[in-house]
RNA sequence: GGCUGGGUGGCAGAAUGGCCAUGCGACGGACUGCAAAUCCGUUCUACGCGGGUUCGAUUCCCGCCCCAGCCUCCA
């Protein structure tokens, strides 16, 4: 059995061959940091991290780049907004990034390449460009692509280069020879940054980075290139257009692109003014609920934030991890250990993420794996410790299932602090001794109010924070 | 208009040419002082519409309708 990707560029699925299986080489575009991450944003970075994980899982070694975007209009934009220098803008979003990232679980990329420490490789690469006539510099000192040269340009997002042309909704910049033609340099105006080149200052136009770092880091072609479902067009069809005209390689062996986030059904955008960003959500959900509705659908479809649906990721979440509850997971550091009897469970995660990294298929073998956790857990402890074990191996591989299940399920006590739960808990259990199921009952109402629900066990009572 | 994806039971969300997804919800049973959690069972003739291929199609083919995204910065 092998793993499966669709692949964007060929818009079906085939088999994953990497150049070298001891060192996958993917890159993917990450922010623009002029605010905080949204949803969208988490879905890019959780999904790659999830694909991160499995490929490393499965015994490839993977070197993830993913770039930072730290000079363009937006960014310009906004610190003038501000009034505040451009780096205190963006080292502020890249740190709060950072953070969002690492509540999300996601691993750190092997390198982050930001585009202002980038520049030369940028310039070297036009010059590469204009060496070869896909280039050329105007009066004014900008430098455009030339489309027109570029046999393949439309090939990953499906466009016709005529039709594209024919609709053109581009404005007519006169200085361009081609309404497609885009800007690999823009001249250096009052007020902004720029660096030296040789045909003028200036500064890089948005999609040259992701050649010039890709290139650098990775070297041509890579293995992957993901991004999120808009990148197709333009950003991607230019890097291509870039990089395979500067390099004669074709960039990328397989172009993985992620869905949206949409809310309501409609896509979430700052311009409708329904978008959230992480540290909104997570205010109110814990983090590792967001990975989970994060991954909850396929990672091409599109998936929709609404209340209801992070409340089933919640519940989802409490399954797992309530069956984890009060066993001593056995420690299957490598699959090549974990018993004959409970290999069928990892054949069958291995078989859904092996198929396009089929997550929603790979929850319904963990929720069934929970099941036989929970029928063991009685009768025979032993084999419930193994198979809880394998449980928390396979949530391993999609980055969930690592904390403390008791953590998790008594994460928060609401308005009420832990003592007063636990001093409510001991007054009902005396009521209870005696006999005062009236008492023992407001008690629990009252706690329930809270959001707190109670487990009576023939050892104790149990809390846990309820969902609802 | 061009280019991508989609339309599955009360909700979410997979797979599949003929039999079970899975989770949540609802209902019944076991357990419990009652609950909760858990287990067992049931629920819902689920597959956008109309044709075709087939012994048999939600699954393949054709046409149509509808939705989302891209075509302009966008994850």
């Amino acid at each position: 059995m092998s793993l499966y990707v669709y692949n964007s560029l060929t818009r079906q699925k085939e088999p994953f061959e990497p150049a070298d299986p001891a060192n996958v080489r993917m890159y993917v575009c990450g922010m623009t940091v002029y605010d905080y991450c949204h949803m969208g944003h988490a879905r890019v970075m959780v999904v790659f991290d999830m694909i991160v994980r499995y490929l490393r899982a499965i015994g490839y070694g993977v070197t993830y780049v993913r770039n930072i975007t730290d000079i363009d209009d937006k960014i310009i934009a906004r610190a003038a907004e501000n009034g505040e220098p451009i780096g205190d803008l963006t080292e502020r979003m890249i740190a709060a990034m950072h953070e969002d990232l690492a509540t999300l679980g996601c691993l750190t990329p092997d390198a982050e390449p930001r585009a202002t420490g980038s520049v030369p490789d940028m310039v070297e690469m036009i010059q590469w460009l204009l060496d070869r006539d896909y280039a050329y510099a105007t009066e004014s000192g900008d430098v455009y692509y030339a489309v027109g040269r570029f046999s393949g340009y439309g090939r990953l997002s499906g466009e016709n280069p005529e039709e594209l042309r024919a609709g053109a909704r581009v404005e007519a910049e006169p200085d361009k020879r081609d309404p497609l033609d885009f800007a690999l340099w823009k001249a250096a105006q009052p007020e902004e940054p720029a660096w030296r080149a040789p045909w003028g200052k200036g500064r890089p136009g948005w999609h040259i980075e992701c050649s010039a770092m890709s290139y650098r880091e990775l070297g041509c072609p890579l293995d992957i290139h993901g991004g999120g479902a808009d990148l197709k067009f333009p950003h991607h069809e230019n890097e291509i257009a870039q990089s395979e005209a500067a390099l004669d390689c074709h960039l990328a062996r397989y172009w993985i692109h992620n869905g949206f986030v949409r809310v309501d059904d409609e896509k979430m955008a700052k311009s409708l003014g329904n978008f959230f960003t992480i540290r909104d959500l997570l205010a109110a959900y814990d983090a590792e609920i967001l990975r989970v509705f994060l991954l909850s659908s396929h990672y091409r479809s599109p998936l929709n934030y609404t209340e209801e649906n992070l409340r089933g990721a919640a519940g989802a979440l409490e399954r797992l991890y309530t069956a984890l509850e009060d066993l001593d997971p056995v420690d299957y550091p490598d699959i090549g250990e974990v018993p004959e009897d409970l290999r069928q469970w990892v054949a069958r995660l291995r078989e859904a993420m092996d198929d396009d990294f089929n997550t929603p298929e790979a929850f319904a073998v963990l929720f069934e794996l929970a099941r036989e956790v929970n029928r063991r857990k009685e009768s025979e402890p032993e084999e419930a410790r193994a198979a809880a074990g394998v449980l928390r191996m396979l949530g391993g591989t999609l980055g969930l299932l690592q904390r403390d299940p008791s953590t998790f399920l008594r994460r928060d006590t609401g308005d009420l602090s832990v003592s007063e739960v636990e001093r409510l808990i001991a007054e009902r259990a005396e009521a209870r001794r005696a006999r005062d199921f009236a008492t023992a009952d407001r008690i629990r109402d009252q706690l329930a109010e809270h959001g707190i629900e109670l487990e009576d066990r023939p050892d104790g009572t149990v809390w846990r924070k309820q969902t609802k």
